[in-house]
RNA sequence: GGGCUCGUAGCUUAGCAUGGUCAGAGCGCUCGGCUGAUAACCGAGAGGUCCGGAGUUCAAAUCUCCGCGGGCCCA
């Protein structure tokens, strides 16, 4: 599997080091460079006019290293009779490359590329020595294009990696004419130590001597350099050790059929793409840091060694090797074998190993395997790993790869490849554009559940997402902070009424509608969450819970149930309330864990851990909550989703007739079908309360309206529901509805005026009033009311003159009446 | 240059593998309402050639092809 060839690296003849495609991809700049078009003159006996393959090149110094001529097997060429200068010359070329030729030509004869393999031709150049094979051929190659050039292309494999590959293929020869440090060798008398880029020229002249060039220009295009030292980099072959992957090729492809990857299309896609064109492993690096290359040479007979551990070590070694050697350089390189074939001096190859491969083997590397193997076994294949997009080359194909030569086996089931996180204006986040986010600086300010979140319900984790600083702040408040005042509700309640879980206990089914609803929600939401987070669809979960924090529990399940709290003496329903949020609470806590660590276990802390402490140390170490589909009722759900329209509706009706809902109106006709009243009576109560009317009807849409209900249409605003459900409002006022509605008023008022004192839920006050008749009748008779509603001991009516120093007092304006409150704590006892 | 992906209101996005009540939601903006947990919430309004073009079809944001733009990987 392990083998010496040779890599074509780009490479910077200056620092003498190989520069990775990254290093590569930070130095292009446009240059302009010598083009040449080269004749090649092909060896035949019968005719005795000379024939010329025409080449083209940007790089002239790589011709000392010309091993073959590449054309295209399928298209067509042309040989030409062309005037060149003075003389006219036979020249062969791609058809559709003609009008690189200069003057006038005439065409001679037409065929393939493939009419032309394997025909000999005269070297340019002989100095540098060829070793391995034959040369000096023509080949046919798919690669070849007719977009520049003449269709005859220039084979170097000392200078190019697919040139290098071909002749690999074609078993042809190599010649290596140039020294690390970009200089020409000895060989090559004429230039020898000439750097080859300051050699274009000579060369330039020495095609011109023997009458080979057919023309030179200039040529624009883009060239890398090497971002330390600007030098031009050269592709150049170097030693190299290969992992022979290509012959794994059909067992990788195997191996990846059993991997689930998320998002789907990488499988077939760009990894699988890239499995069917699998290339061997240039495993070595020529570098000083790394995992060395456990390969000893012998340096008399050349036989390779791989050594397979410590133990190894000591017994081949001709010096002393210490148990605890560093198997690192340099001391590693100290360690002279003896070779097991002539007995000579063993040495270690200079190279490293490719970091990937370290990456590739950390499934057993992490359990000492192969000399510990049981937890290795235990562990492996990984069932989940996750990394971005941009490792479906790097770490998701070296873990198969190493796991695949090795164990024959993949490596992990699930992958997930995450998306990146480009900024607001969707470019990728890099230090040199200083457009990344300073990471603790959100943390402080936002605070890392804050974040998370964001990052969760942004979007697929797939896909990328644009970060975007100030939506953070947005689901903050909309999320944490509403799950926070719920739990923050719940515990100001159950502190005043010292509620304790341990002590009640209340089976679901006696519990009220609204209990057993968002119960039931919970689990249907448990349900969702664990489906979506196992489809690895993390912001389908977040926005789930999302959903059901600010729409279900805060605002629909807390909002109604706020007033079963506010019950003062010992009461079943108060109960319920307090041991259903607290269900709920808790149990959501649980599933919102994983996303927002802190928050929850902050809750969880002071609801559970509080409470009982023979429970788990942290939410963290709770088991993620199950749903019990007994406590899930679709007909319930149902139902709420149906009165949440109707209320929608009433609200919408009182909008248009231009009645708030504080003034109570007498009633809301619900037209509809016999099983929409079904599903809806059930919950009347709700649908009564928030509209604040006095009675909720139900009326059969099928049935013919009736008399009484006709000749009085006009009072009734309408409203479209759905599925021919019309809810139908009565806005017709009279004197004590007019009058309840300006009690609610002045409850309002004083209720906000308690919140502008910030007083105790549990304080006590004392009211005194001023306003017209109307006030005063309703004050008086609706006394008891008022003082319940607002934890009043009393109700005065004086003028201003009659506070005392702690009295809060505000005039008012409620429609056209001008009305002053004051309220003053009262003391408790 | 090639491969794979993404492109919907000012911003963030749902819907697109099974074409036809989808053109939805949130933020922001305007107006009105509610409020002893809430910088919360509710209702209404303004705002979109669903990147552009062509095609398939009775019908396309949704399928196909060609472009344009972003991202990643490889040349």
């Amino acid at each position: 599997m392990l083998y010496k060839g040779h890599k074509v690296v780009p490479f910077c003849p200056r620092c003498e080091t190989t520069l990775s495609s990254h290093e590569v991809a930070q130095g292009y700049q446009d240059v302009e460079d010598p083009s040449v078009y080269v004749k090649f003159k092909l060896r035949h006996a019968k005719d005795s006019e000379p024939l010329y393959l025409l080449a083209w090149t940007t790089t002239p110094w790589t011709l000392l290293g010309n091993i073959a001529l590449a054309v295209h097997p399928s298209h067509p060429y042309v040989k030409v009779r062309a005037r060149v200068k003075d003389t006219v010359e036979v020249l062969i070329l791609a058809e559709a490359r003609l009008d690189v030729l200069d003057g006038d030509y005439e065409i001679l004869e037409r065929f393939t590329g493939k009419d032309l393999e394997d025909l000999d031709y005269e070297p340019l150049f002989d100095y540098a020595k060829i070793e391995g094979g034959e040369s000096h051929k023509v080949i046919t190659a798919e690669f070849v294009t007719l977009e520049e050039g003449t269709g005859v292309v220039h084979i170097a494999p000392a200078f190019g990696e697919v040139d290098y590959e071909v002749c690999r293929e074609k078993k042809l020869g190599f010649a290596q004419p140039v020294t690390s440090d970009g200089r020409f060798t000895n060989e090559v008398a004429p230039l020898a130590g000439m750097f080859v880029k300051d050699a274009d020229k000579l060369i330039i002249e020495m095609l011109k001597d023997q009458g080979v060039l057919y023309k030179e220009a200039r040529y624009l295009h883009s060239y890398p350099f090497c971002w330390r030292c600007h030098s031009p980099l050269l592709y150049y072959a170097r030693d190299s050790w290969f992992i022979a992957m290509r012959s794994l090729r059909d067992t990788l492809m195997a191996n990846n059929e059993q991997i689930n990857w998320y998002p789907g299309h990488l499988k077939y896609g760009r990894f699988g793409n890239f499995l069917e064109n699998i290339e061997d492993w240039a495993l070595s690096r020529e570098r000083f840091w790394g995992t060395p290359l456990n390969v000893w040479l012998c340096t008399t007979c050349g036989k390779q060694h791989c050594v397979g551990s410590i133990a190894e070590l000591q017994e081949k070694a001709k010096n002393s090797v210490p148990d605890d050697i560093d198997l690192h350089r340099p001391y590693i390189d100290d360690v002279v074998l003896t070779c097991e074939a002539c007995g000579g001096d063993a040495r270690r190859v200079k190279d490293v190993i490719d970091c990937w491969y370290d990456s590739g083997s950390a499934p057993f590397a992490q359990w000492h395997y192969p000399f510990e193997q049981e937890e290795f076994k235990q562990n492996f294949p990984a069932d989940f790993i996750t990394e971005a997009i941009d490792q479906t080359r790097g770490w998701f194909y070296s873990l198969l790869g190493v796991s695949t030569a090795i164990f024959d086996a993949t490596p992990y089931r699930n992958v997930l490849s995450l998306g990146h996180i480009l900024d607001e204006q969707g470019v990728k986040m890099s230090k040199s554009k200083g457009n990344v986010v300073d990471i603790n600086a959100i943390f402080n300010t936002e605070g890392a559940d804050a974040l998370r979140w964001y990052l969760f319900t942004a979007g697929p984790l797939t896909e990328d997402i644009r970060f975007t600083k100030s939506v953070i702040r947005e689901r903050q408040n909309k999320f944490l902070n509403t799950l926070w005042n719920s739990y923050f509700f719940f515990v100001t309640y159950a502190n005043i009424d010292n509620f304790n879980p341990k002590e009640k206990e209340i089976p679901v089914e006696k519990r009220n509608a609204l209990d057993r609803w968002i119960i039931s929600r919970l689990h249907s939401l448990t349900k969702e969450v664990i489906a979506a987070i196992e489809r690895y669809e993390i912001h389908v979960a977040s926005r789930r819970l999302e959903d059901f924090v600010v729409a279900d529990l805060s605002n629909w399940y807390i909002r109604r149930s706020r007033r079963r709290f506010w019950i003062v003496e010992e009461n079943l329903d108060k109960d319920c309330a307090y041991l259903t949020l607290y269900e709920v609470l808790v149990a959501l806590c649980k599933l919102l864990a994983p996303f927002v660590p802190f928050i929850t276990d902050y809750i969880y802390q002071n609801m559970v851990r509080g409470v009982l402490e023979t429970e788990p140390e942290s939410v963290h170490l709770c088991d993620y909550p199950v749903p019990d589909e007994s406590l899930i009722t679709p007909e319930l759900e149902d139902s709420m989703a149906l009165v949440s329209k109707l209320v929608e509706a009433g609200r919408r009706a009182r909008s248009e007739a231009g009645i708030k809902i504080r003034q109570p109106l007498r009633e809301v006709v619900v037209v509809c079908s016999e099983g929409a009243k079904e599903k809806a009576a059930c919950l009347a109560g709700i649908v009564q309360d928030e509209l604040n009317v006095q009675e909720v009807e139900f009326a059969d849409m099928h049935e013919p309206i009736s008399e009484s209900l006709k000749g009085e249409l006009e009072r009734y605003k309408q409203i479209e529901v759905e599925g021919g459900t019309t809810l139908c409002l009565d806005i017709c006022l009279d004197d004590t509805l007019r009058e309840e509605g300006l009690v609610r008023d002045l409850v309002r008022r004083i209720q906000g005026m308690r919140k502008d004192l910030d007083l105790e839920y549990t304080a006590k006050i004392r009211i005194w009033y001023e306003g017209d008749e109307e006030v005063r009748e309703a004050m008086k008779k609706y006394h008891d009311y008022i003082c319940e509603e607002t934890l009043a001991v009393g109700i005065e009516e004086a003028s201003n003159t009659s506070k005392g120093t702690q009295t809060y007092e505000k005039r008012w304006k409620i429609g056209k009446k001008e009305i002053y409150l004051a309220i003053e704590c009262v003391p408790s006892q």
